[in-house]
Order: structure tokens, then C-alpha cells, then sequence
DNA sequence: AGTTTTGTTGCAAACGATTGCAAGCAGAAT
DNA sequence: ATTCTGCTTGCAATCGTTTGCAACAAAACT
């Protein structure tokens, strides 16, 4: 450490060839010995490290990028297609870009953020992938983009996409089995004695459009109604609507499969307001398995989706990608999480 | 549009050179034509936009970044100084960061997001702004780094910070007055009939012993007594340390101020499985006011921190000081938002 | 006609790190 | 003494874009 000098603080070593004039040695000599090749004298290299550390010297990473075409970020996309106030309040995809965050750090990568409106802007994607800011990219969420998607995989290696698992698609994808925790949601809600089934929420998103059809699968088989009662995300219009259609088909539900979590508990504060009691009156079983899943009243039941695991696979399998793998799609199984609204 | 060729899937043209080459013009016309750079023909401009277009070519930003010493990123930090589970599940900060990208993207800039675990990590801010890679930084919550960031601030001048403001800090600040926010929570329990204190959560974080503070400052004032009830943030470990709180100290606390609302939520769940009304037999405030706080049962009182103002003073000061100038501070008044649990 | 102005373009040097190649220099082998 | 081997190091080109400077032509002035 320097006198009165904080480290990091010389203002006088800001490239490698000034460190390279100070240890006496050229700039290949520093580059080779701060990236730890194994070319360089152990002397020489403890001493460059040394000076390093002294001055708080960090090697540009733009320059570096330029150099070796690769930067060691991730860009991480979230399209808001449908529902532009969607994701800033979806619990759901907030912790799993923590979970990414943290995976990636762990992996040595940075994660660029960027929230995309494919509605005003077509290309999106490309323009991400073009940019040559990224390594490769992680799409949070098909929303309404899945040809888009579909297309850029066709010639994109490097990026695999959380959401929904359709059949023959070309681009890599890691996600819940969707459609099979819409099947054990209504099934639950059945057994549990609903009659007459409502599923609250967007059809719109591939995701959501799965769930549904699990939902509908079983209602079909048992003979049982099923509505859809279409809700936005975001939580300011959520309560009013489902205010609205509770009124609407006041009697008419007792059985709710609730699109999320956050959905759910907004419904539950809603039947309270109209004093219907949950499970006895009506039943509902959320998805997502949130941390308020535990804390409504009473507890949700609801699907759980492996979360952790979701993002575990993203990482992995973006990494094997970038090292030029083709990997397949990763299902994640949806678990019926038993808890005391249905 | 090419023949059988979907835009951006030229695989000949990456640089500007080879821009270049196909429209006859030098490196650097095409340069400044698609910068927008007014000492362009505008009919060579017309030609070399339609041939990026035709193309799908974008300019390489790890290039442009370097030449220029800038990136039009901007880096945002998430230290998890005292507890590395904490911002996993913490909403209001993912919520904030969501309306930063927002803010961000609006202004041109990117996001990158660093967690940074600076236990393990001593020149974890120091790295992030050598690294070259972003031109500014905003930090989310100043855990327990505020002396960190004092001294980076004294040498870099594009940082704001989300957090608590001290008198005669040297770092440029936005956050919520949280003192006064404590002072209002205390004097709403005392109002509504508590005659006893607890403050529930950590007080490591400034943040928090700021509004436990507040609490104390009423309490000390009112002769009430006020005690501290620790707990993590993590969703998991919550519920049990509550339930040993409310045990230990079962029938001596009548009025609780927790330190955020996903605490104050954990902890009415807590309540209701000991049987204890609320607000009859205990009161609670909350601090947030998360959609969350509006789904309890009862429906949650709690200290507003005004979040989109928040994101929107965070990006804008950092853009005045990316430009030059000494910014102040930002405090924003808290808001006491009236339900029923107090 | 000659000179100045204006508008466009090309040239080439940056930005800072990396890396293939070759040179230098020990010590070892012949 | 000579050649060879192996280890370190320096040299210089390279990544793709930007930009100050100078060149040039056409247009506007004297």
C-alpha cells in the first residue's frame, strides 16, 4: 500500500504499458503474467503482480473484449410483448434473475439487463446478439416472441430461453411443464370439490396459454365448466379486474386455478372482500410456489416450480452452448404443493 | 430484404469495413453516416443506411467503446454484505431495479448487474469501475460498505448510491428519509394503543438502524419501551426466527415495527398461528409498501418509500454527474399509509 | 480569372490488450 | 568449443471504430 495513497487511487497506471514501464518489462510480459499464463518467470510475475495490486491496476475490459471477440457478459432479455407493466412486479422472474445473477457470477460472467418492448422495436434480439456486447444471451420469458425467437436460433448458437416447451421448436428452452401443473391444478381443485372452474389470468403468453390447457384437458375429461377470466399483471388493474369479474360470476366459480401466485393472493384478498370463504365456497390453487404463497390466508396450494433449478439449467446449458454443444431443452417437472386454499 | 435471406443473417458483412467496400466508401464516411454525423452527403448517407439495413449490420460496441472511452453502460451493484441470501428475495430492491432498467433504457444506457459479496471480495466497487466496462455506477443499498463507498466516492465522480443519507457523507444519495420514516411508524402503534415496542428485523444494514432509530427517538420521547427482535431477510429462515421471537417474548410486545413489509407479512402469519389479533391484540407497521401490504389480512399500515421517484432521481443524478457536475443528495419523504393492522 | 468559402471524403493514428513468432539466453548434451 | 533444448521475453500485428487533419471539388465571392 502506498503512503497517503489509497490503493486503486494513482491516477498514473491506468494501462498495461504503463505498468510494463514500471516493472521494466514490455506489455506482453504484464498481459501474459495478469492473465496467469504459464510463459512467464515466477519472479518476474510476482513482481508485476505486486505492482499491480499497488496501484489497483485492472486491464480494460473493452479492449480486451475487442481483442479476444469475446466479452464474458451475458445478456439477459426480458420482452415485455403483451403486457408492458408485466415483469417490473412478477415476483417470478425478478428472483430468477437473481439466481441468474448469482449462477453467472459464479461462472465468471457478467449480466447485462435489458428489458426490450418487441412491439416498437422488430429486431430486438438481433440487435442484442449484434451488438458484440455479449457472449451469448438468455431470453427471459417468450412472451408473444416465439418466432421471433424460433428465427434467430435457426443461426444463433449461444441462447437458451426460459419459458414454455412446444413440440419439434428449434430454439433451446428450459421451463416447467406447464401444461402438466395445469392438469394437477384442476385436478387438485376437483378432488377438492370444485364443480365449476374459472382460470384467472392472461392466455396471451405461451406459458400461461399451456397452463390453461392443462386445465381445460381435465375439465374436459371430468365434464366440468372451465372459463378463463382474462387479467392484466400488473398490480394496480389486477384487483379491479378481478374485482370485476368476481361480481360477474358471483355463485357461478368454485374453483380458481390462478395463472401465479401473486394472482392468486390478489383473488384471495378479493374473495375476502366479498365474503366468500376459501376452501369451503371456493377453492384455488396458485402457480409459482412465491415466498407469499405461505403467508395468504389461508395458505395457497399451489405449483411449485423449481426455480433454482430453472436457473441452474439456463446457466449450464448456455455454457455448454457457448462452448459449441447443441444441447436439447431442459422440462422441469411442476409440483402440487398442498397447502389449505383447495 | 435479400431474396431467400432474412435480414441480419449475412454472415459477410460484420465490420464497417467491409460496409465500406460494398458501398464504395471509405471506413470512416460510413462511420459518421451512421452516427448521424451532419458532414455526410445525404445521398451517400441514404445509400449507406440502406446497406446496413439489407444487411442487418450493427457497429461493434466493444470497438466504439474503446475509441471513444465510453460504453452507454451503466453498472449497477448489489453488495450483500451482511446477509448474501438477503436481495434474492427482496422485492423492493428487485423492484427498484426493474424501474431502473426501465429509466435506463429510456436514456440509452444499458444495465449491468454485479451482486458482489464484499466479505469475501474487499475491492469489489474498485474492480467494477476499473474494469472499463461501464461509465457510471449506481449502488443498490450500502449494507454495510458505507465506509467503502465513501472512499471510492472521493475519487470517482459518476456513482449514486440507493441508501440512507448521513449528515456530511461524501457520496451522492437517494433514498427515503428513513428516521422520519421510523418516527411516524412508532407515533402510528402508539396512536393506535400499543404501550410496548418491538423493532423486528436487522439493524446491521443502515437502512434499518436509521428507522430503528426513528422508533427509538418516539419511544424515548413517549417513555414507551422499545426492543430489537433480529431477523434475516431470507424467506426460509424468517418464519422460524419470528416464531422464537413472538414465543420469547409472548404477551410483553403490543406494537410492532418491522423492518420491511415482507418481514411485517412473514410476521402476521406468525401471529395469526399463535391466535393473537390484529390490531386488537398487537399492532404492526410495515416499511415498503409492497403490493403485498395491501393483501395481508388485515390489510397492512406501513411507511411508503415513493419507488418509481426513487428509480427516476437515481438515473437522473447519475446522468448530471456523468456530465460533470457535483450533485447533491436526494431524500424522499416517507408517507405513512393508513390500513388496519395499526 | 483568381481567391476564398463550403461541403464531402479519405487517410491514418489512435483506443488498450492479446498473441504468434522469433530472438535471446541460460544450462545441458555432444 | 559447438550444438541443442527449454525457458522467458520482446516485437509488432491485430481486434473494429472513431476522429483530427488534410485533400479535393464545387460553389461563391472579388
Amino acid at each position: 500500500m502506498g503512503e497517503s495513497d489509497t490503493k486503486g487511487r494513482s491516477a498514473g497506471v491506468r494501462t498495461i504499458t504503463d505498468l510494463a514501464r514500471l516493472a521494466g518489462v514490455s506489455p506482453g510480459t504484464v498481459s501474459r503474467a495478469l492473465a496467469g499464463k504459464s510463459l512467464v518467470n515466477a519472479r518476474t510475475r510476482e513482481k508485476i503482480e505486486a505492482l499491480a495490486r499497488e496501484h489497483g491496476f485492472r486491464p480494460n475490459q473493452m479492449a480486451s473484449g475487442l481483442r479476444r471477440q469475446k466479452t464474458g457478459v451475458i445478456g439477459v432479455a426480458i420482452p415485455l410483448g403483451h403486457d408492458v407493466r408485466q415483469q417490473i412486479s412478477d415476483t417470478f422472474f425478478m428472483t430468477l434473475l437473481g439466481l441468474l445473477a448469482d449462477e453467472l457470477t459464479d461462472k465468471g460472467y457478467d449480466l447485462m439487463l435489458r428489458r426490450v418492448v418487441p412491439m416498437n422495436d422488430e429486431d430486438w434480439l438481433d440487435r442484442y446478439i449484434g451488438s458484440g456486447m455479449v457472449d451469448g444471451v438468455i431470453v427471459i420469458g417468450q412472451s408473444d416472441q416465439f418466432e421471433r425467437i424460433e428465427e434467430v436460433a435457426d443461426g444463433y448458437l449461444p441462447m437458451v430461453v426460459w419459458g414454455n416447451y412446444t413440440q419439434g421448436q428449434r430454439h433451446c428452452v428450459v421451463g416447467t411443464d406447464n401444461r402438466l401443473g395445469g392438469r394437477m391444478a384442476a385436478e387438485r381443485l376437483i378432488a377438492s370439490g370444485a364443480s365449476s372452474l374459472a382460470f384467472l389470468g392472461d392466455t396471451a403468453p405461451i406459458e400461461f396459454a399451456a397452463r390453461y390447457a392443462g386445465a381445460r384437458d381435465v375439465a374436459m375429461r371430468m365434464g366440468v365448466p372451465l372459463r378463463v377470466l382474462p387479467t392484466h399483471l400488473a398490480p394496480d388493474q389486477l384487483s379491479e379486474e378481478i374485482a370485476a369479474h368476481l361480481a360477474e360470476n358471483a355463485g357461478q366459480v368454485d374453483g380458481i386455478f390462478a395463472a401465479t401466485d401473486t394472482i392468486a393472493a390478489a383473488c384471495m384478498a378479493q374473495l375476502r372482500a366479498r365474503g366468500l370463504a376459501v376452501p369451503e365456497q371456493v377453492r384455488i390453487v396458485g402457480f409459482d410456489d412465491l415466498p407469499i404463497a405461505s403467508q395468504t390466508v389461508p395458505p395457497l396450494t399451489t405449483i411449485r416450480q423449481d426455480i433454482h433449478a430453472g436457473a441452474r439449467g439456463l446457466v449450464d446449458l448456455l455454457l455448454r452452448r457457448l462452448a459449441g454443444e447443441e444441447t436439447e431443452s431442459l422440462v422441469l417437472p411442476p409440483q402440487l404443493k398442498i397447502r389449505a386454499s383447495a
